[in-house]
DNA sequence: CGCCCCATGTAAGACGTTACATGATTGA
DNA sequence: TCAATCATGTAACGTCTTACATGGGGCG
């Protein structure tokens, strides 16, 4: 996107900060996985990880170790491992509520190891911000427009609603299960 | 698309089923609505338009009424109306569970005006049957990788299966309207 | 020996994004 | 008259989808 790093992009440099991988590693997470909301097709990710190692944010390195099949191991580099933590500190934005939620998810599920639990918490904060400032907008549509739409209608849009009153529920209880682990003293995981 | 329709060309199908615009006036519902989650640009509006009108299912009319600016005018044909029906009459897949539920979402929304109110049942219905086959599986992931987590980690799936318990609570209560509605007798909106 | 999984890639095509461009009309 | 809005488009670019292609290795 803006920076050249598409979400597939970010969504493998995520995946290796944990731990380096093969290119055939990190489809088997997208297409066994929670994170099978991405691709797992070759034809996106083989050439996603081309585009992050020419960008130089990540390194692959054949390994001859594990049988003689040609197999490639990617890891972050340190400039990698920037871009991931730039990213998850980005601001949330309404934009972000509105056409990225997925993508700030996913941010959130990364934000831990790569920047600490302080940051998660903030990312947290901010999406309850910007949750809690959009929420009275849609309300306020679905009051004047109630009576012009069909039923279904309506109730898609109330899906809309109470989908992002779910989501804030959840930034409250996270919020307070960081306060917890904070009490007890738990830094990182 | 494997039909050779977008997710945007079958909004903007169903948008010019309730009433026939322009594009400007589809890009301003696009812009200054909860579908906001499509795109308002110019650039992704026309030629979406330009296809399908290509492809039958719209047709376009120069209107000279309102001023002397050009605009034009597009409605459905019966091709494009029965690609609607088409549409919105398919099942509920896992996949559109996983990678598609805003279009599925967008096909309920349009199902009433579109195909009536039983078929409106029926997606429901359907809906219900793949979250709740769904969601114990997401519930299943989350115990057997829980202790290999970091906290951001296990609370960005929990976000998720919560996400879609929401989402079946919701579709419950849009059936008991439907069942309310029928029981008061009114067919259509 | 044949089949399936491992593992990696390429090519064509569709679509959306971003940015640019044009011109008419309305209102200050 | 000058800016903003109405209204429509095009062009370059990046990315994903779909489909195809290749070959090693394990297993029955």
């Amino acid at each position: 996107m803006k920076d050249g790093i598409s979400r597939l992009g970010y969504a493998l440099l995520g995946l290796l900060q944990s731990r380096p991988s093969s290119g055939y590693a990190l489809r088997k997470i997208f297409s066994s996985t929670a994170m099978n909301t991405y691709s797992d097709s070759p034809g996106a990710i083989y050439p996603a990880l081309q585009r992050l190692e020419q960008q130089g944010l990540i390194r692959g390195s054949i390994e001859e170790s594990s049988g003689l099949r040609r197999r490639q191991m990617f890891r972050l580099t340190p400039q990698g491992l920037a871009a991931l933590k730039q990213w998850i500190n980005r601001p949330v934005l309404r934009a972000d509520v509105i056409r990225g939620l997925d993508e700030v998810m996913l941010r959130f599920a990364f934000s831990q190891q790569a920047v600490g639990a302080p940051a998660s918490v903030r990312l947290l904060k901010s999406l309850a911000i910007e949750l809690t400032a959009y929420i009275p907008d849609l309300r306020e549509q679905l009051r004047a427009q109630k009576a012009a739409m069909p039923t279904s209608g309506r109730l898609a849009l109330e899906s809309g609603i109470r989908s992002y009153e779910c989501l804030l529920e959840w930034t409250k209880d996270a919020l307070a299960t960081y306060a917890r682990e904070e009490r007890k003293g738990v830094t990182t995981s």
